[in-house]
DNA sequence: TAAGAGCTTCCATTTTCCGGAAACCCCGCT
DNA sequence: AGCGGGGTTTCCGGAAAATGGAAGCTCTTA
């Protein structure tokens, strides 16, 4: 239910900026708007720190204020972010495979990248009558557990794997693997295989399959995956189906 | 003479804040990867300095970079500009109803907001024989001439108003409407009617009917609009139209 | 091999940031 | 009106952090 984890990951960086990105940490799906006050004590901030970095902020258009003087993310930023092109850039060309995906089986698509060692979901059709899935567009969530996980996870680079594989593996529920040799056997089939199945790991009533998008160079840049409500005989026929999606929008991405 | 100069030069230099605002800006629609002397060159920022920043903005995700030492916008600041209550936020309450719009009418469909003294397109709907439209979801444009733009400007502050029709007014086609005392006319029009009338002011070919959406204190803030072909004899019907769906959509964000 | 274009690191200098404190503002309460 | 509390804004001396020229690196091209 929850991701693992979120906020800022460690590393130096600098004051003014660090504090300023910490203020921007400070809003979240369930905090648009936050009063002064507010933003300075979730960002652990001194109120005349945060006050004169969210003017400044303000200034250029990266938060506004409204009349009854809560900051709100601004438009500047969004328009920004429309331009990372491993988000709305890929989900772009993916969307009309993803949709195909959904007549066809009425079951949840979902679309994600790798960031560190989480998974960001991009985008998520969720299907009619099928399971309820936690995910939510922008979401995270640790790499070993869902289907779109192994898969990046199973392509990620050596240092990525090992620094997952070495610590501590989080269980969702009591089929969740957490046995480092057992996940590296998983990997090495999900490369055999070119599709990832991932069975109650993250919830007993779901199963997840889930194939690898490359870019030109043959380089794993995103996943998808389709969750459907465990026991689903079917699950094998899916993962076909989801690889052969993926092929074509690594085809799309390299024209 | 002069002792080489060391350290921060003296002169009209702008916070760190600024700098590193400087440089995200440095990326648009047509350049989403920009490799740090493009960067430096377009923020017009020394070599190193623009290292250094991109490097901290690197740390914290807002930019990334890539194997091809390419730096591009980073996920999460797509995360984050999603939150942004007038962009997404809107856009999601709204979008239901704009596609109703869309299958009824099969014209264009806009969604938009004011920032300062433009128009802001948050989201757009193209119709499937209409008119070919020139904007662009993240795109902006004058306040004057659309159909958006007239309710949100007659909506807006006094000082604003007063800003816009004091300066220059753009002019788009033969009938873009330039002086500001018949603006001043159409914009209380806009305000008796509830709606706006934007006929052949961008392009010859084109009109809009524009209405404002309100949030629960009645202010407007946003717009949405139809645009067809020049000529069509049931404007007024389609303005009617729109303002009852602008209504609509007012209801539904103050539930 | 040399030249060129771009990237990274270093560091002496001083500009800009920091944040406690005090003033300010707006309520609701007595 | 007078009071108290929560949030917001402004101030300013001290100190930390930002700055950018230059030198060293890494590739690619001629």
């Amino acid at each position: 239910m929850n991701a693992p984890r979120r906020g800022r990951p460690a590393g130096p960086t600098g004051p003014v900026i660090g504090r300023a990105l910490q203020l921007l940490d400070a809003f979240d799906a369930e905090h648009r708007e936050l009063t002064l006050s507010e933003l300075a004590r979730r960002a652990d901030l001194p109120l005349s720190t945060a006050h004169r970095l969210m003017h400044e902020l303000c200034l250029w258009g990266a938060v506004e204020r409204g009349g009854d003087g809560l900051y709100r993310i601004g438009l500047r930023l969004w328009e920004l972010g429309s331009l990372a092109p491993r988000g709305p850039g890929l989900r772009e060309t993916a969307l009309p495979f993803l949709e195909d995906l959904s007549l066809i089986t009425r079951e949840n698509v979902q679309l994600a990248v790798r960031e560190g060692a989480e998974v960001v979901f991009v985008e998520r059709i969720a299907g009619s009558g099928a399971v309820p899935v936690l995910t939510r567009v922008g979401g995270r969530f640790a790499l070993t557990a869902t289907g779109v996980g192994l898969v990046l996870l199973a392509h990620a680079p050596v240092e990525v794997q090992e620094e997952v594989l070495g610590s501590p593996i989080e269980r969702y529920t009591a089929e969740t693997v957490t046995d480092p040799a057992r996940l590296r056997r998983m990997l090495a089939d999900v490369r055999a295989n070119g599709f990832s199945i991932s069975d109650r790991q993250v919830t007993m009533d779901a199963l997840s399959v889930g194939a690898p998008i490359r870019d030109r160079s043959g380089a794993v840049i995103a996943a998808v995956s389709l969750v459907v409500r465990h026991g689903s005989t079917t699950a094998h026929a899916l993962a076909r189906l989801v690889r052969t999606s993926a092929q074509a929008i690594s085809r799309a991405l390299s024209a």
